[in-house]
DNA sequence: TTGTACGCGTTATCAC
DNA sequence: GTGATAACGCGTACAA
């Protein structure tokens, strides 16, 4: 009983050649019926799986997979992304894997769509995206599957079939999570306010669906009574944000809990103290300034979307699918981690 | 400029044959003062890092990987494991890798010897261990060196420098993580029991760190004033365990918390309505029981060890070191998550 | 001391 | 239709 047969094997069992097993595993055709006969009584009775590192050196390609994500420069939140990059091109640069970087800004549909364009022209093996634009994420994964190009996005999700991978967190069970925590520290009923921070709402259906997610709970646990508000803070044209938050704290009523929906609940954290001291902020992100107020206990929880993991499991899947034929998943939904001023560092490395 | 240089490259460049550079980068010696510098010339201008894939191909050995861990008909805690490795072997037969899985009675010394004794005597190229008992699993990793198998641990920490890779959870870490989750439900003051619960105290330098831990949160932060108490709950002899519990919470005053430094949480959640109704919970382990009671809410909060990852990211290091060279990595600690109704599902995949 | 040739398993090409 | 053969990159045995 031998484990691994091989194609000479095979080829030996069956009193043909290498190359007539060839052709009929791969369904070549060219083949006599007799020695289809032959070849197809042996594999039956044998298991044969093809060696995938054998197969590997043979193809002896480059593969080139680009990165479209936002520059870390305006938001700090994608600066754990390069780093799993980073480590992704050195684990793997020896079996002929090359990662390009394309940045683009989060506030602009213009540079996203260019970057993109960019990419798409410099025909890569695979683009992996933030799909922050919905309908010019989906245009460009209608033009990466017209030019052969594997396409993956992480963080958001467009609903789309032509995307070969996604990986994310559920949004909406992550509302959830948040709002079970103010359950946990507020208890019955109280009062909490949603803050949608973003300096220009690209990340609307991100937020909606972490609110819908919030609200669910409390809906369906009747015996709780809270009085939830939602309140969109944008940039205002002639002032600061952070005049922009500061004069929404003082237009407030004091509130039991504020529930910050972006990475941005540092800006909240920082006023805290003078308006609406008592309040509990639960938030989202592990971005230096977000732990720095979690560290004073003015951040009571944040929730971690592990953009790390999200590329480095992106990058890694698709190499393996380049490399070893493993099949590509479809969809990969990435636990919903609580963070506390305990355990954050083991999450950072 | 090329990317990829081969030995053939190199070979041409340096005017020497295939066989010479070999013996360069081997160095394995016969080789002429001239033609060295000439391929060290070469060597020092471009990088040449060799292909792991046909070193691999040449190499086609296969590889077998012994796992020994606790039967999970003892303890459900131990169950995830086994998905781990049905996972890895699906994931990497293809690859020559071979996983045999040998259980020990949790309880019984003698039986995690007589399975370590097998395990070494069949010679694998690895042994993956739980190092539930000290100086047996001390034993085991001497044995392991003399026999050149490659010895590892994951979940419990033995400190012995023999161990070429260990995996798990920085415990007493975790114990702070719970003292600040109390700390968050309970407020400023309030009386917490550490109960460590089980059969046999196989675990107890585990459970150990964890209350070194807990109680080092609430030494450090002076504005805290809380009283805590640290019971061992073990088997009785003529009783059931079940009542041995149940005899401890009839045996003391209504208290604020109760730390279950175990996987045994579910045991006192079964009783706290009868008893301590007001007591939060905080346990450790997705085992099923425990979720029951975190989803009725007598328990407030799980801490996941994750023992399914551990074994997963262990058995990819050993395999990747054997098939590919990749360094193998001494030490990784994981995160410590935090669990509570809402997100536990996605940890459990 | 050096170069050559072969084998690992798969695949593609090329005579027959 | 078929089988033989070369090639991928590395390691190594062996002949020169």
């Amino acid at each position: 009983m031998k484990e691994n047969y091989t194609i000479k094997d095979i080829a030996e069992m069956a009193g043909v050649s290498k190359g007539t097993v060839d052709r009929v595993i791969h369904k070549r055709g060219k083949v006599s019926p007799a020695a289809l006969e032959q070849v197809n009584k042996v594999l039956d009775k044998i298991e044969y799986k093809p060696n995938p590192i054998a197969k590997s050196l043979k193809n002896n390609k480059n593969y080139n997979i680009s990165i479209l994500l936002p520059d870390a420069e305006a938001d700090p939140y994608w600066e754990p992304c390069y780093e799993a990059i980073s480590q992704v091109e050195n684990e793997f640069s020896h079996f002929g894997i090359k990662i390009h970087k394309s940045l683009f800004k989060p506030s602009s549909t213009k540079s996203f769509k260019k970057a993109a364009d960019a990419l798409i022209d410099s025909k890569p093996d695979a683009i992996l995206m933030v799909p922050l634009f919905y309908i010019e994420a989906e245009n460009v994964a209608k033009r990466c599957v017209e030019a052969d190009i594997k396409i993956a996005t992480f963080n958001n999700y467009i609903k789309d079939h032509k995307i070969n991978f996604e990986i994310g967190q559920d949004l909406f069970q992550s509302g959830r999570v948040a709002a079970k925590l103010f359950n946990m520290l507020l208890g019955k009923s109280g009062s909490i306010a949603i803050l949608h921070i973003d300096e220009a709402f690209q990340n609307a259906s991100h937020m909606q669906e972490k609110e819908r997610g919030f609200k669910d709970f409390f809906n369906l646990n009747k015996k709780l009574d809270f009085k939830i508000d939602v309140h969109n803070l944008k940039k205002e044209s002639k002032i600061t944000f952070d005049q922009t938050i500061e004069n929404f704290l003082k237009s407030i009523d004091p509130i039991d809990g504020i529930f910050v929906t972006t990475s941005k609940a540092y800006l909240i954290a920082n006023h805290i103290a003078t308006y609406t001291p008592d309040s509990v902020i639960i938030g989202y992100d592990l971005v230096s300034e977000n732990i720095k107020y979690l560290e004073e206990n003015k951040i009571a929880f944040l929730i971690h979307q592990d953009p790390k993991k999200q590329v480095y499991l992106s990058l890694t899947n698709l190499i393996e699918f380049f490399l070893f034929d493993k099949p590509l998943q479809e969809s990969v939904l990435l636990p919903i981690d609580i963070i506390n001023t305990e355990n954050f560092p083991q999450y950072l490395n």
